[in-house]
DNA sequence: CATGAATGAGTGTTCATTCAT
DNA sequence: AATGAATGAACACTCATTCAT
């Protein structure tokens, strides 16, 4: 339901009319709307998690351009799989913190696994100012995907995953 | 109000009562409230042009990197002034086709005013790849830096047009 | 307006905009909205007891049948000149007591005058009844023509009077 | 409440606080006020078919004077019970289609009844012209009795049956 | 005498939440 | 454990009326 009219327009009977149960079996479950956004929240940070835990040690190698489109690839699907919950992270709709605060560590968490694959010597300060610009391509270009038709020319995730995870790897794991 | 509590937690008694009017008068200006997003749209819109037609014919010059720095911050200044307007824009919580549309082609300005000052020789999808991410980085940074707390270690919209400019310069027109 | 509309749903706005005046100029000359109604009513009052005041003294004669037939003929253009002051003296919408007391005193009046011209000998109770059906047959009439097609068969104000003339005299009046 | 203040004088507050119950209830079984008016009118309609159903087949017998007044008598009745339904049927304060052609099919349904029972020789026209001042006769006496005080000399909706049932069957039915 | 911008009480409708069964 | 009818606070929008200019 989310995915489909966002968290603010998706009604409880919506939910539960697509989960073929009841609103009082929903409130035995969930103490209100906004509690089943955090546990599938929750599941969603666990899956954004398992996609940076799926990146090799390094990505300045050989097969690194494979390695990096597969990770995007894995990124805008976990996105798109929960783009409804994410949605709800950034749109500032919650009201409750550790909600909120969950979303922010799930992507400083892939933020942090980038920036260690970040080859070369700079300064701390320009690793996070560089994989800050990397996680908004990320962010930017999942959520347009999400969106309707904002991307022109991409007609699909797959082309767009290949475009993206090729311009990310050249342009910030390249050796 | 839009800024402060976006656009659907925004209640008409709120506007009114910021703007030391009644609801009588609010309508007599607006038709609706999604009007009045309309007309704040359509002047953002306008600035949002503008700071696009402050660029200079081309960017990878000896000043190049002050006249990318000085765009970032001009983008970012405006976008904050409307974050309200273009949250409500991307978070597809406008039902009017024209407002929508006003949005995507905005951006879509910006992007093609960028792409033009793309240096070098690359294939017009490449091209036109790059930019995509150059415009969700612009966006995406814009948008966290309206949003509360989600970049660590940024202390200042003038801190981040700098540290971004300075990347968006090195990273996509400099000689 | 009241005519096209009716009392309630014409607003103020739209009747000032028809008159070519303003909000300002229609409270000079009128205490409310419902006064105007009542100035209206004055007047359709003043009609509808000259089209009563039209009637021969006499309807059980010759030319009887012509002059029913001119008489309902005048009482259904003025119904219709005026029907929506009459429809909102009927539909109970107005609140003063005046304007109400006015429309059944005109309708009593007129009443009156048909009772007189009643010919034979009949109970007072029983010449009563009869006028009383007899006012029934013009106002409803009058309301159905003024109202969407409610009259199968009826093409114009013309064929209705004609009909209904010459029913009513042969019904009431004929010797 | 219809028939005490009329469907548009008639607050959703004043339905639910009558029928000691709430605004959400209220939406649960009607989708929206003028829902319920349908519901109503469709009740309405289906007893003011039951009353011209309630006719014998012939009204020109030793008891048709009888049936004609027990029928004008349940006519008056129902229109009491259902007055609120049937004026905002009339005053075309109701925008649907179905309700309102609903009205009109159902008094054309009795009209139609008592053609058939019109005794004598007359052409169709002639017929028709004759139920239309006829229904216009049992309307505009119903519409009379439920306002206040129309009807000078009315002390009641029996006396009004039997005056106006007998005067209509003298006048229409009697052999 | 005329104006029209401003007003705010009033109204229909929505939807997250509760609780008796 | 499961249900779903009931709730009522909340919100967008209307329109008769006023009054400073």
């Amino acid at each position: 339901m989310f995915n489909r009219r966002g968290y603010h327009r998706s009604r409880v009977e919506d939910i539960v009319r697509e989960a073929r149960t009841s609103h009082g079996t929903f409130y035995l479950y969930f103490g209100n709307k906004e509690d089943l956004l955090a546990a599938l929240a929750s599941e969603c940070a666990a899956e954004l998690r398992a996609v940076a835990a799926g990146l090799p040690a390094r990505l300045d190698t050989p097969d690194g351009e494979a390695a990096t489109v597969a990770f995007v690839a894995a990124f805008l699907a976990t996105y798109r799989a929960h783009a409804g919950v994410i949605r709800a992270w950034m749109e500032g709709g919650v009201t409750d913190r550790d909600t909120n605060r969950l979303g922010v560590r799930t992507f400083t968490h892939i933020a942090t696994e980038l920036e260690r694959r970040l080859p070369g010597r700079r300064s701390p300060a320009a690793r996070r100012a560089r994989v800050a610009a990397l996680m908004a391509m990320l962010e930017r270009s999942a959520y347009a995907l999400t969106s309707r038709d904002l991307v022109p020319g991409g007609d699909g995730d797959r082309v767009a995953a290949t475009t993206l995870g090729r311009l990310v790897h050249r342009g910030f794991f390249a050796a």
